[in-house]
RNA sequence: GGAGGGGUACCAAAGCGGUCAAAUGGGGCGGGCUGUAAACCCGUUGCCUUCGGGCUUCGAAAGUUCGAAUCUUUCCCCCUCCA
């Protein structure tokens, strides 16, 4: 029985609970079948908060099962109350559907659709939900909800604890989610949700309301929601989401966010997030002394799986050459500069806030106080300095640092 | 619908006529130490500035006052209890 999905799923960590994780193992031991995952289509991308889940979509693959992505234009109209404090705001459908086609292109990166037996299938579930009749609705699934058990859930619960509100809209989500759960059912002979632990209250209503509309089986299963050793969630940085769109964070930015995983995260990111073998990557992990090594290693290989290998290596170099001081910096964030402006002499406060290395002038004038700024590795001590042909010297372009992580090229044209 | 409590910066929370660009804590950012880590220490945290200052902020609008986050009125929103 080993080497199934269930197997390499539990020894990879992505495992946190199961409504019956015997029947899983002894049906994708035998067959293949088809599961899926819904994404929130709230933002034009997916970050990194969703990556284990794709990372799960893979392994179902690489076992020959089906994914079945559920891009959620009917439920992001309500919009899911787990895990969140206030009501988000409504976004309308133009946005919904604007947000679904980028995503669906990050998933044609991730996954593999040249198998047919195992290509995704796209679903979205406006489909369906903006079609429901409301008294029907009520009569044929609402009848299998109590409110006091809807009340017990922790989406519902911990927003009542804290006094924060929650809309009736909000309050019939995990409905809609259960439906979407039975109609793939039905639709699609879907026997397994996965989902993030948050989601576990959403995903069991979907398997009680299948077995009690259609008395078929139907199975659910969570990952451990995953956070950071600082507590943070996962996703979210400093300068914002870890976004698994190139425009909105570079292959370069995505390699560093992973070269800085903190030292106790290491290991299990690598086990989660890199497709290095199990046993293999025990060896490695033991032999390796250099923590900083298998941080790379975790750079290299999560960004290989995004964006490419070649990505991958110009982003290491790079960092190399920014970090270490050795070779050439190419994959840096360029900012290009008309020469004839540079002649003129440009001040550096301008430079600065003009293209968004810094969001004030303020905030630039701070930093340099504190040290914070450097062209080409020397320290700006004034405010006023003015760039100009000087700076560049031999060279066409200069370095710009703020801090000891965020680098610029200022190129000429 | 009725009664009460409340809305202050990224978040939490003080302030309740001037000394308030607003205490404190968390978070963020920068510096130091180091390993592009953690912990710790220091600085910083509205915008613009010719560094003298200037401008816009305390749910919204109007008003009282020499002067309002603070007082008054109206409106909007949230919470609790009652119906």
């Amino acid at each position: 029985m080993k080497n199934n999905f269930l197997s390499e799923f539990n020894s990879k960590g992505f495992f946190h609970q199961c409504t019956d994780s015997e029947k899983l193992e002894q049906i994708t031991s035998k067959s293949k079948i088809k599961a899926y995952i819904g994404f929130d289509c709230t933002a034009p991308s997916l970050h990194v908060g969703s990556l284990l889940q794709i990372m799960c979509l893979r392994l179902l693959q690489k076992y020959g099962h089906q994914p079945i992505i559920l891009l959620g234009g009917g439920t992001t109209l309500i919009g899911d109350p787990s895990g969140k404090d206030s009501t988000r705001k409504i976004i309308d459908k133009k946005t919904i559907n604007k947000n679904i086609k980028n995503i669906k292109k990050i998933f044609t990166k991730l996954l593999n659709f040249k198998d047919k037996k195992t290509k995704p299938i796209f679903v979205d579930n406006s489909i369906w939900l903006t079609k429901l009749k409301y008294i029907e609705f009520l009569r044929d699934v609402g009848k299998h909800f109590t409110i006091n058990k809807m009340l017990s859930f922790d989406s519902v619960k911990l927003r009542l604890d804290r006094e924060q509100s929650l809309s009736y809209m909000e309050f019939n989500y995990m409905i809609l989610q259960a439906f979407d759960f039975y109609k793939l059912n039905i639709d699609y002979n879907c026997l397994l949700q996965i989902g993030g632990s948050d989601q576990w209250g959403n995903i069991i209503n979907g398997v009680e309301l299948i077995r009690k509309m259609g008395k078929k089986e139907s199975i659910g299963l969570t990952t451990p929601l995953i956070t950071l050793s600082s507590g943070a969630k996962m996703g979210k940085t400093a300068d914002g989401a870890v976004w698994l769109d190139k425009k909105f964070l570079s292959s370069y930015d995505y390699w560093q966010f992973w070269r800085n995983t903190a030292d106790n995260d290491v290991k299990k990111f690598l086990k989660l997030f890199t497709e290095i073998e199990i046993s293999q990557l025990e060896i490695m992990v033991k032999d390796e002394t250099d923590i900083n090594k298998l941080k790379i290693l975790l750079a290299n290989e999560a960004t290989k799986i995004l964006h490419g290998k070649k990505a991958a290596e110009a982003a290491e170099t790079t960092a190399i050459a920014t970090f270490e001081g050795v070779g050439i910096a190419t994959d840096l964030p360029e900012i290009k500069i008309l020469e004839s402006e540079i002649n003129k002499g440009i001040s550096f406060l301008d430079l600065l806030s003009t293209n968004n290395i810094m969001s004030s002038k303020s905030e630039a004038r701070r930093a340099i106080k504190n040290k914070g700024l450097k062209i080409n590795d020397n320290i700006v001590s004034d405010e006023k300095k003015i760039v100009n042909m000087q700076d560049f010297k031999s060279s066409d372009s200069i370095k710009i640092s703020y801090g000891k992580k965020k680098h610029y090229k200022i190129k000429l044209i």
